[in-house]
Formats: C-alpha cells, structure tokens, sequence
DNA sequence: TTATAATTTTAGGCATAACTAAATTATTAT
DNA sequence: ATAATAATTTAGTTATGCCTAAAATTATAA
C-alpha cells in the first residue's frame, strides 16, 4: 500500500466524516471515483494499520493516528495553496492540483519553512482553516450566501468547492473573495439568481454559484 | 512503469553517460542498487517506450526523447536545490533530498516560476550547472583540487558528490563553496593533505574530501 | 416478512518492479 | 583457436497495490 493513496483515503475520509460521520464505503467510492467493493478492500487495510475505525455495514471513522496524517496533508495542501499564490504568483484557481501533488512529498522541514515564511497563517485563498501542525484549527461560522436574505450583510469567508477553476474565476470577476463586504439587494424565489453589493458595485450571480461562497453574517 | 521510476533510470542513465557511453546494464544496476537483471528488464520497457537505444550486451544510451525528460528532471532538481536555499533557508547539505522527493512532482508552469523569481539562475548550490529549458547547459572547464599544482590558484567551481551532507559540511567550514578563490600551497604525495590559502586563512583539506571539490583555474 | 438497496466477499485482473538461477554471449589469456 | 572468466540476458518467481465484476450477505423500510 502506497503512502500516496493512504494519505488520500484519509483525507477523502476526514472530508467527508465533517459532513456525516461515520462514513460509508459508498460515500467515500463516490468521493474517489472507485468501486464500493475497491474501497471495502481499501479500508480492511487501513483498519489492520489502525488507521480507522470500521464496522461493516455501519461505517468508517478515523483513529486519531488517522486523523493526525489526515490533518496533516489538509495543512500541506493550504499552506501549499496560499504560498503558491502569495510568493509565487499562482491565481487562486490554479494552486489546487499543484497543491495536490506536493503535499504528498514535501517534508515536516519545509512544511514548517512555508509555514514561517508566511507567517503561520490561519487560512487558504479561499478561506478554508489551516489546521495547526497540534491539529487544532480555526472555525468560522459562516452560511451559504444562498442562505442569506435580503438586507443582510456580511464578509466573504470561503468558497466551498477550490477544485473548480472555472467557478473561482467566476467569483473572482464578481469580486466575491474572502475578506470582501457584501450586502444582499435581492434574492429570487426557485434557485433564482441574487443581487448584491460588492465592491460598490451591484452583482448579480446564480444560485448555484452563490451556494458555495460562505458569509460570515455581522 | 510508474513515470517516477522511469524519471529516475533515465536521469541514471543522463548522469552516467556523461562518463561513459554507451552504459553497460551493470553500471546502471550498481547505481540504482539494483541487480543487473532488473536493469535489463526495465531498460527493455524504457526501449519499448522510445526512450532508449539499446543494443545487447553493448550498452544503452538515451533517445532524444529520453534525454528530454533526464534534462527536464535535473533541471528541476537545480532548481529546486537553489530555491530552498536561497528563498526557504536551507543549507546546501539539506537540499538533496528534498529535491529528489519534488522534482517528479512539480508542474512546468511551477518550475517556469520558480526560473524566473530567481532570473533564471545557471548553477545549482553546489556549482552545477542547471540546464535551461531548451536542453542547453554551460560547461565550466575545471578539474579537482587533487590536480592542481604547487602554486596553482583558481576558483571553486563545484562540487562533485552533492548528496553527501557530511562532506557537504566539511566543506562549508572550510571555506571552499563555489565561487571561493584558492591558492595551492603545498601538496603532499601519496594522496595526502592538500594545503592552501582560502579567504586569507592557510586550510588543510583530505585528499578525499578534496576530490569532490573542482577548480576552475585562472 | 419480504422486497429492495447497500455492503461485503470472493476471485481474479493487470501492472510495476524487484529477485534468483540458469543459460547465453562476449572477452581475455593461454 | 580454445578454454576460462566475466558480463549479460532469459525465464520464472515473488510481492505489492489497486482495481473490478459478480455473488453473497446484511440492513431497511414497505
């Protein structure tokens, strides 16, 4: 077994546990685009390293020794994406295969080099908490902008999907990136679109975009 | 074939082709530790894949085409090894592993950045010199301290063994990293010590030691 | 309680990459 | 030229990792 594909189930793992915990095999087949039965297997294997928790038919957890690599590769890939951006001139939607090849292979020195470097900092480009090398990690409660109505107001906090290139550059037109004021001018009935206030500017973006830029209400 | 094993016999290959070509099987088996059978197993597939000439029992020598992905590979690996010293504080003799580790790993529009923030250097730490993206590489005529005469003065050009931290330390306190100007003053027979002035002090190096260190004469 | 859905087991595929031992080929010394 | 020696290749084996389809099992909800 390969450290590579350990380090991704537990990370697709502790993805997931954040949702519903524990996780079943079928959630997390879905997850890595495998066979159900391919992750049964994969787990069986992770269990005799005490890596999770299993039971059949009911689910997977991680050990904490899971959780602690989990964590661990959580912290390479945002410190590894706000770097890329912050020193080497890399756009937000680019960073995350990058930053999904290289967490794997760079060491604890280098982690902790970046991490100084940058200052020890709390969050990715977009948004999401870096956990602390003790594990411990900021949250911040925030809702979906779909979730706002009209008249509230709030700072852009994270975007939910970083894999999508597309839909980052979207937002990024729009202005809609961690940090940025907003106010709700408009919201639509049936997944409508909504208007809002960014930048002195009114937007208008679509339901489906909006549900994965999280607000933290003031 | 796992892209990194082929990375890592053809960049093999590269190295010791710079010595001898054709390579015999045995010579890349005793540099990949490996038995010289598997050598010509994996040297068969590398063939099937274009990326080697070979002939039984006469040797292997790299396509175009392999040379492409050895050059791709060193270049990354300099690259890399002049980065983490230069922007992330580590040492010469802390570099190689790191950058064995990374240098399968890293995109061209990484490596491309990584060129430019540090203009498009042309040696490594260790006075190697980096090829360029077209497969161009600057030749320094040189030749080890172990050569030099009696009175002979020149400046450290580089390093041979680089993957030596020990040696790479020793070296360091002594004063003799590239670019350093060295006067010969004394050199004794039956491979002994070498005397010489370094940054106005009288050193006394090993032959060993010496060996690896190579003069660019004036 | 029985049908349906989810999950697990089984058995095997396919690829990589190493090894040993035996056979073959090349080189060298007589 | 030939025998001895060295280098190389062949053939077969081992081990790992990750996957799959199909069959069997278990949970669940009507």
């Amino acid at each position: 077994m390969n450290q590579q594909a350990i380090e991704d189930y537990l990370k697709t793992i502790y993805l997931l546990e954040q949702t519903e915990s524990p996780v079943s095999t079928s959630r997390i087949a879905e997850a890595r685009q495998v066979r159900p039965s391919s992750v049964t297997n994969m787990v069986k294997r992770l269990y005799d390293r005490d890596l999770v928790h299993y039971r059949k038919h009911y689910g997977v957890t991680l050990t904490d020794e899971g959780q602690v690599i989990a964590l661990e590769m959580l912290r390479h890939h945002r410190l590894l994406e706000l770097y890329l951006t912050q020193e080497l001139g890399f756009g937000w939607d680019e960073v995350h295969e990058e930053a999904d090849a290289l967490e794997h292979v760079i060491s604890e020195k280098l982690e902790e080099r970046i991490a100084a470097l940058l200052d020890h900092p709390q969050f990715d480009p977009h948004g999401k908490p870096i956990p602390a090398r003790d594990g411990t990690m900021i949250e911040v409660d925030c809702q979906p902008l779909t979730q706002l109505a009209q008249g509230d107001s709030g700072i852009v906090s994270r975007i939910d999907d970083d894999t999508n290139s597309e839909l980052l550059r979207y937002l990024e037109q729009l202005g809609l990136m961690p940090g940025t004021d907003i106010q709700v001018t408009k919201v639509t009935p049936f997944d409508g679109p909504i208007t809002a206030q960014v930048n002195n500017e009114q937007i208008v973006v679509g339901h489906k975009a909006a549900d994965n830029v999280y607000i933290k209400k003031q």
